[in-house]
DNA sequence: GACATGAGCTAAACCGCATTAGTAGCGTCG
DNA sequence: CGACGCTACTAATGCGGTTTAGCTCATGTC
């Protein structure tokens, strides 16, 4: 179609302006310009006001690289999402979130570098590479452990960080952003100790995950305050093949519980589904309630009662804190929104009592 | 802890080395620890190896802003996903793509640049900016439309691009890597016509997308072939709601389908709720193909039968046919593996034929 | 022995911007 | 009226690489 395009060669469609270009044609020197542009003081009003018009006519816009070499900042924070790639699956908590995080950086023109990893030492090596190649300025940390190098190689790298999901453990430069899961499972046991269910399992996700842990210690602790023995967590890796095989491992044991607990929602749907197979009602015989709302909660028969959060509130908030940190602000613990308890048709009373 | 750290001062834990650094430990210029590093001639192989490995010593990484700066390349690649905030719901496909992509160029240290935004225009602006800003070398493109107006603005920025989902239409310097979704649903309409359905109901995704529009199209041309009348498209936004929706409304029809094809997981998922709901057997008196398999489709009950791909290798190739073009290579329209159909419990003879 | 050749290396320019150190012009003050 | 300070600007430098031009020395050639 267009002649001169032969295969590998690549037009040249229109030279990038430079501050170089709006200088000349603003008559005036290169500094101005810069000065100008950046709301820098030495620049007369008239002068800065000519300069910026001839910046839009040009549609000039700052090189990103030229702006890092000289300046501090990269424009860019950085996500290393870690996970066997089997692993992701549904999961709308991500995408949620990233949107969420975006909101905030689009607004100040911050680029999100996104990277899949397999496991958390690819994800440090990630952060190291990044740390030296100077190519962002901070990270948004996510799943925290309840032994975490990250914090600490961050410190390290005085690489500006968020973690996302936990309190601060220790006395690390960095920041966290995260929701009370102890209140929170604490609410979603409190509904299910009203309708009558004194014997509760909880299918908890990686027992590794900072979150997971405090789910699994808010349990015990309510459940002891409660008067209940018949409470446990059973570990999972989150996957809906191992909910399905826990929900069937409880429901084979002697005392079956009358409501379960999902640490996700994938694994509240398989469990729907083993129920399902076994010709056990939900709720009627069985109550389940899922952690994390998502379509797939809605989209099921019953629609699932489920645990909701703003994930991309969260998000949004996580990313504020970054850029405040860039922006030379203090180590902070931001505290989220309280999930907040979504009855729907799979939890009611139990039929009968345990 | 660190009694060093007062609040918002961040500490500087190591300087970067840079080749200056490198060149004074060698005992040799600049330029040549550049030649050595890079593989280019004019060092003896003695002084590279030295190079070499004094490099390895001091950790150097190249400063990702100043080669951007001057060499041509940022080393990174864009990725813009524009799906209305509330749409982010359960979606497999993204991730897993992201995954695959990031295999390709992580091998290649090459950065994805990620961002969510609202709408196509947004998309558009966005690869405006990354385009003045130098901020990518080049892009990948989701979500190919029916009247994209992509193309023609990347190929006007002469922004390296690939087009993920669709074949290529008219003559722009952009590459295409595709799936033959004409193929596919011919395939699914075959395993529906042999197991004796005579009405099938396509619940159609987005109408302006390209791959929507070659599904139906293909739809009806291998109904046209097999003879059949009772066929039809209806189109939805992807939704769960809008999918349980659209399975009411034809449900509800005079002459309901024995068959349903569903253009995605959550749909189709959400039809077998409302199949549930009415107390309509599945597959005894309805059968269900969801489009794209994911745990989903696993996890309900019937585990749905569903159309396989290769999400991840998709994104692989995507990703090398864009690394391809940035180094040179020609504009190209490469066809992924075919999607096969993976029959479960979801799709069995309809009970009275039509 | 004069000269071309090429390998191996260095010096210097450059990428686009930010920033620091001037400098010219001008009003003010003692 | 010269010292001083202020405003509005320019020149120069640096960020960390890549790249081009040039320089030196050994070797080969007729």
């Amino acid at each position: 179609m267009t002649p001169q395009n032969d295969g590998a060669a690549r037009a040249t469609p229109a030279r990038r302006p430079t501050i170089k270009d709006i200088a000349r044609r603003a008559g005036v020197s290169e500094s101005a310009v810069s000065f100008a542009l950046n709301g820098r003081p030495g620049v007369s009003q008239g002068t800065r006001d000519r300069i910026h018009r001839v910046a839009e006519d040009l549609g000039w816009q700052p090189n990103s690289a030229a702006r890092a070499l000289s300046g501090e900042r990269s424009g860019c924070v950085g996500l290393v999402l870690a996970r066997p790639a089997h692993t992701l699956g549904v999961e709308s908590f991500f995408l949620q979130l990233v949107s969420g995080v975006q909101e905030v950086l689009a607004a100040r023109k911050v680029a999100l570098l996104f990277q899949v990893v397999e496991d958390i030492e690819a994800e440090c090596a990630v952060y190291r590479r990044w740390w030296a190649e100077k190519r962002v300025d901070g990270v948004l940390v996510v799943d925290p452990r309840s032994d975490d190098p990250r914090p600490e190689l961050l410190d390290s790298l005085g690489l500006p960080s968020v973690m996302i999901g936990a309190p601060a453990e220790g006395e690390r430069q960095v920041s966290t952003v995260w929701a009370d899961d102890s209140a929170a499972m604490a609410s979603v046991l409190a509904h299910l100790y009203e309708l009558g269910h004194r014997h509760v399992v909880h299918v908890a996700g990686l027992p590794g995950l900072a979150h997971t842990e405090r789910r699994i210690n808010s349990l015990r602790t309510e459940a002891g305050r409660l008067g209940l023995t018949a409470i446990r967590s059973v570990p999972t890796d989150y996957s809906d093949a191992e909910g399905a095989e826990a929900t069937r491992r409880v429901l084979d044991s002697d005392a079956p519980p009358t409501a379960i607990v999902y640490d996700n929602d994938v694994m509240a749907v398989a469990g729907v589904a083993v129920a399902a197979e076994r010709g056990i009602k939900v709720p009627g015989e069985l109550s389940i309630v899922a952690w994390d709302d998502s379509a797939l909660c809605r989209v099921t028969h019953p629609r699932l009662t489920a645990l909701v959060r703003d994930t991309s509130g969260f998000g949004r908030l996580a990313a504020e804190e970054l850029l405040a940190r860039l922006d030379g602000g203090p180590v902070r613990s931001l505290q989220a929104e309280l999930p907040h308890l979504e009855p729907r048709e799979s939890t009611g009373p139990p039929t009968s009592g345990a």
